[in-house]
Order: structure tokens, then C-alpha cells, then sequence
DNA sequence: CATCAGGGCCCTG
DNA sequence: CAGGGCCCTGAT
């Protein structure tokens, strides 16, 4: 375990609307052990340029201070660079305000803006760390993507300590590369052993610059993306608005997607959901900002099913019958 | 006990 | 372009 003590306090100004809170915090995210989240404050481990770092992030209404833990003192470019950083992730320099306007001609949007506003989508991950993530999504439940993320912390992390809470923090591109495909075997991957390698080598080498991407046409973000081994549309549907912010696209329902929002829009049961097709086609009405659409009122569901529960989505969740006696 | 379906993707025919 | 196989886990 490291103990990070040097502390530097930075704050950050948001455009406004901003609200912290769902921003910072997504509850349709599995918990994974890399973050902490409270009303107001937010840990989060952060690897950058190969520096493992604790953040705590503390929110107000136009402004947000981080907290960054380090071991050493940490020089200014460093910092800045860092921030630039958090607020693209974060996407705390977002202008939402033509979105709302156009959103305000919808009545199920406009109700849900109502109660979220200053809601930003957003994730701190690096391009490779989501990639490990959405690969450990893939073909399993919750329980065990949480299950298979934990082990890969425990064994390639690092478990840092700073402001009394311990968290692991991400490791960086390569280190899997003297380890054989076996071990991830052993740590209850499966067949995303072979996928989590190659991966890692293709980051370790190169052969992907999330930055460079970034300022790509999305067509050229989805064919490199697509290129790699183990990516396929779901993960893809998910790393264009999340790491690259592509708000004006809507291509992939994954099929417990699918019952819900057949549920939410045609309150159809999750026996007989409406077709891919048609739910796609049902976001066209949110034009450019179709995935923002999308990222409200998926959010809004999931902070109700946090603050006040929503049966029917339990049951498709899959969390209920084992870990949940009393429903 | 055995069988099966997942918050996909690759590979084959 | 359809469909089988892949890892593991828990439901049935």
C-alpha cells in the first residue's frame, strides 16, 4: 500500500448550470473499488502519466476543488496538465444550454431537466482502463463484472491510501505484458484473458492514442476502435459519448437495455420488448443531442431506483433474488 | 445433479 | 449474415 501525503487543493470553475452530485456520480455504474462517493465529495484514484494519484473532489454550484494526494511534489505543468484533463473528462466546460432548449419541447425531457439540471455525462477512466471495464462487461452479470475488475486490482493495482480512505488506482499500459494469459485465467476472466492481453499491448505499443483519437472525425473513432480485438458495437455504443463525447448518435441497444426502455417509452413487458429498430428510432426525436437525451433520462431512472426503488427494473437487473432477500 | 442464459465478440461456413 | 463457442456463476 502507498500512503500519498503531499496535497495540493486546485479549483476548478464549471460553466454553469452544474450540479456535482450527477456529475460525479452515476449510479448505473457498477462499484468498482477505484472510487468513493458522497453527497458533495467524490475519491477517485487517477493513474496519470504514469502516476498514481488520489483525488478528492469536493462540489459547489459553479465551481469544483480537487484535492490531488501524490507521494512527491508534483510540478506545475504536471498539475495543469491534470486538470485540462479532469475537465474534458468531466466535461465541466459542457454548454448544455441549446440542448435544453431543444429539449424543452419534450415533456418527459423536460420534466427530467427540470430535476437534473447542470447534469453532465462523463467518465474519469483513460481509454485503456474503459476498455477493461466494457470487457468485463461483456457476457456477464453484475456481480461477476465487479467480481473480475476487483481481482484485476488486487493483483496488477495499486492500493493507495490518502484523506483516510484506501482505494486502488488503475495500472498502466504494459504491466500485464510478463503476464501469462493463464493467470488471468486463474483470476476468473475466462475468455477475456486473451482480449485484456492484447489490449495492453496494443496501448503499451502504441498502437491507440486516446488523444489523438479525440480529435478525430467519429467515423474514424469507431473503425480504430472497432479494430481492436474483443471491440464490438456495445463497446463501442458506450466509449463515443463517454470518452469522446459524441452526443449526436444512438446506434446500440444491448438487450437488458432494450426491456428497459421498452418499459420506460412503450411500457411493453421485458417478454415482448419493442424492436432495436424502433427504440432507436424513437431518439431521432432529440436530434444532435440524441446520446445527452439518452444519458438524462437513463440517469434519472437509475437515481430513482437509488433514492426510491423501481420494482420492475430490479427483476432485469439481476441483483434482486440473491442479494436482496426482502424482495 | 444437469442444463442454461447472461450488460458480446470472434470466427467459421 | 447466421450461428456456434467461449469462461464463470447462479437460476431453474
Amino acid at each position: 500500500m502507498k500512503k500519498l501525503t503531499s496535497v495540493k487543493s486546485i479549483d476548478i470553475s464549471v460553466t454553469k448550470p452544474f450540479n456535482f452530485d450527477a456529475t460525479f456520480h452515476k449510479p448505473d455504474h457498477f462499484p468498482s473499488s477505484d472510487n468513493y462517493w458522497e453527497p458533495g465529495v467524490r475519491w477517485q484514484t487517477w493513474c496519470w502519466r504514469n502516476i498514481p494519484l488520489g483525488l478528492r473532489f469536493v462540489g459547489s454550484i459553479d465551481k469544483v476543488k480537487v484535492e490531488i494526494y501524490s507521494d512527491k511534489i508534483l510540478d506545475g505543468s504536471f498539475v495543469d496538465s491534470l486538470i485540462d484533463e479532469i475537465v474534458y473528462k468531466f466535461n465541466l466546460n459542457l454548454n448544455l444550454n441549446e440542448f435544453y432548449e431543444i429539449a424543452k419541447k419534450d415533456e418527459l425531457l423536460s420534466l427530467i431537466i427540470k430535476k437534473w439540471r447542470g447534469l453532465r455525462p462523463g467518465h474519469q477512466g483513460s481509454l485503456y482502463e474503459y476498455l477493461i471495464i466494457g470487457t468485463v462487461l461483456q457476457n456477464a452479470t453484475v456481480k461477476r463484472s465487479v467480481q473480475m475488475l476487483q481481482n484485476l486490482f488486487e493483483n496488477f493495482g495499486t492500493l493507495l491510501e490518502f484523506d483516510g480512505k484506501q482505494l486502488y488506482c488503475f495500472w498502466s499500459p504494459g504491466k500485464l505484458d510478463k503476464i501469462p494469459e493463464e493467470k488471468l485465467r486463474e483470476i476468473k476472466l475466462g475468455y477475456r484473458a486473451k482480449t485484456i492481453k492484447r489490449l495492453d499491448y496494443d496501448f503499451r505499443n502504441d498502437l491507440v492514442n486516446e488523444f489523438e483519437l479525440r480529435n478525430k472525425p467519429i467515423k474514424t473513432q469507431k473503425e480504430e476502435l472497432l479494430k481492436l480485438y474483443g471491440v464490438g458495437p456495445a463497446t463501442v455504443g458506450y466509449i463515443l459519448p463517454d470518452m469522446f463525447h459524441q452526443w449526436d448518435f444512438f446506434d446500440h441497444i444491448s438487450p437488458w437495455e432494450q426491456k428497459i426502455y421498452s418499459k420506460l417509452f412503450f411500457d411493453k413487458d421485458p417478454e415482448t420488448p419493442v424492436s432495436v429498430k424502433k427504440l432507436i428510432k424513437f431518439f431521432e426525436r432529440y436530434g444532435e443531442y440524441k446520446q445527452l437525451a439518452v444519458h438524462y433520462i437513463w440517469q434519472d431512472l437509475w437515481w430513482k431506483r437509488k433514492n426510491e426503488s423501481v420494482t420492475w427494473l430490479e427483476k432485469l437487473i439481476y441483483l434482486s433474488s440473491k442479494t436482496n432477500p426482502n424482495t
